[in-house]
DNA sequence: CATGAAGCTGAGGCTTCCCTCGACTTAGGT
DNA sequence: ACCTAAGTCGAGGGAAGCCTCAGCTTCATG
């Protein structure tokens, strides 16, 4: 399976070049920039781009990994937090900090959370340890008890959009957005809601439907 | 001004089957669907949709201010609610459930919140009274002290995401996203906030930048 | 340093959408 | 009935992206 050569020395040069590129761009203009520009910053021709990297799931696939695993160092840390509550709002925090660094992260989770593909790996455990997180805050009281996982979901597609209309003009504006909404989440302040959350067979539709959307 | 002669007959038709058309086609596929999925089921070539529609900017022009014009009645309506609150809350709902019956109307919002052009005009009587109904409802003590009539504009970015990932698979999604936030907004829920609320210069800047993308 | 495999190149075909313009058709007045 | 201004038509040129492939370049191994 892995009888795969090792690059040639030109080659591999090529591959980082295009990766450096692509972090780049996706993060600047989003998940759907024209690949023939990653090729272009790289300086290397559009064909070679297609012989490193044969669609452009393939890049993501090679570049949000990593981005993602630091989901996994976030959840770790909240979970260590003694404040229940303080670690699931620093999480949230650090999240979304993320997506505000990188149009193209930003993009990707609006539209593909939870993830999929490879990237789904590399944060696989993040996410499950996210439950435990969400459960250890409701436990101690702090956090409502009608929130679910899944409502987790609508809250990234909703910041998503907010981090993307005020990235230039006020790049800090979904702070102010998410701390009224955690003021919600509060149990203190929870009134009953008549819509039930999302099934994860709902959740895994829009995601299915977002997907091909693009 | 108005020396513009009448319309002949056949060529007033046709304008009506485009106007039929945009408003379908827009509902369906958002504010980006192609001119010439509208042309072709109005049943009229793609010049003739030129002729009526120069640009794209013409269809909304001539479609959104009547959608708009129903948020002139929902605000008076807030406005008239004993309970200041429930006036608050009721408009946003109507506000959302308006957006939530029409990708295209959902769009302009998200991209263009305040709105411009000429559907500016359509609401505009509407989006004054706005103002004085969160007046009111922080008068009347039940709405945080500290929420600015530009919060609703990342309110409405927020919300238009949500509903238009969830809008196939979970229709009713939005409801639970905003009654979370709403939990927020109440005047005993609040927790101080660092972060301002964005300055009006700003909001035109974003609502700029946005235009600028389309 | 020769040679074959590995890799690179970019012109060009394809698609989708935009928008224009000259030739045609028709409504509606006389 | 006829005429003409008003309106319609749709081929086609243009831009932006995607992706391929035949021919060329370069690495690295003996």
């Amino acid at each position: 399976m892995t009888g795969t050569r090792p690059l040639r020395a030109d080659a591999a040069r090529n591959r980082d070049k295009l990766l450096v590129a692509a972090t780049q761009v996706f993060g600047e203009r989003g998940i759907d920039a024209p690949l023939e520009e990653i090729a272009r910053r790289a300086g290397v021709s559009i064909g070679t781009l297609y012989n490193h990297f044969p669609t452009r799931q393939a890049f993501f696939d090679a570049i949000f990994p990593e981005r993602l695993a630091a989901l996994d160092r976030m959840a770790a840390q909240a979970l260590a937090d003694p404040d229940p509550w303080n670690g699931f709002v620093g999480f949230l925090h650090a999240l979304f900090a993320l997506q505000a660094q990188d149009h193209g992260l930003n993009d990707a989770l609006a539209r593909r959370f939870p993830v999929t593909g490879e990237a789904n790996d590399a944060c696989h455990s993040g996410l499950t340890q996210l439950d435990r997180i969400i459960e250890r805050a409701k436990e101690s009281g702090q956090l409502r008890d009608d929130f679910e996982p899944q409502d987790l979901a609508t809250l990234v597609w909703a910041m998503s959009q907010v981090i993307r209309e005020a990235m230039e003009a006020a790049p800090q504006a979904w702070r102010r957005c998410l701390a009224f909404f955690l003021d919600g989440l509060r149990a203190g302040a929870a009134h009953p809601i008549a819509v039930p959350a999302l099934t994860t067979v709902q959740l895994a539709e829009v995601t299915r439907a977002s997907a091909n959307r693009t």
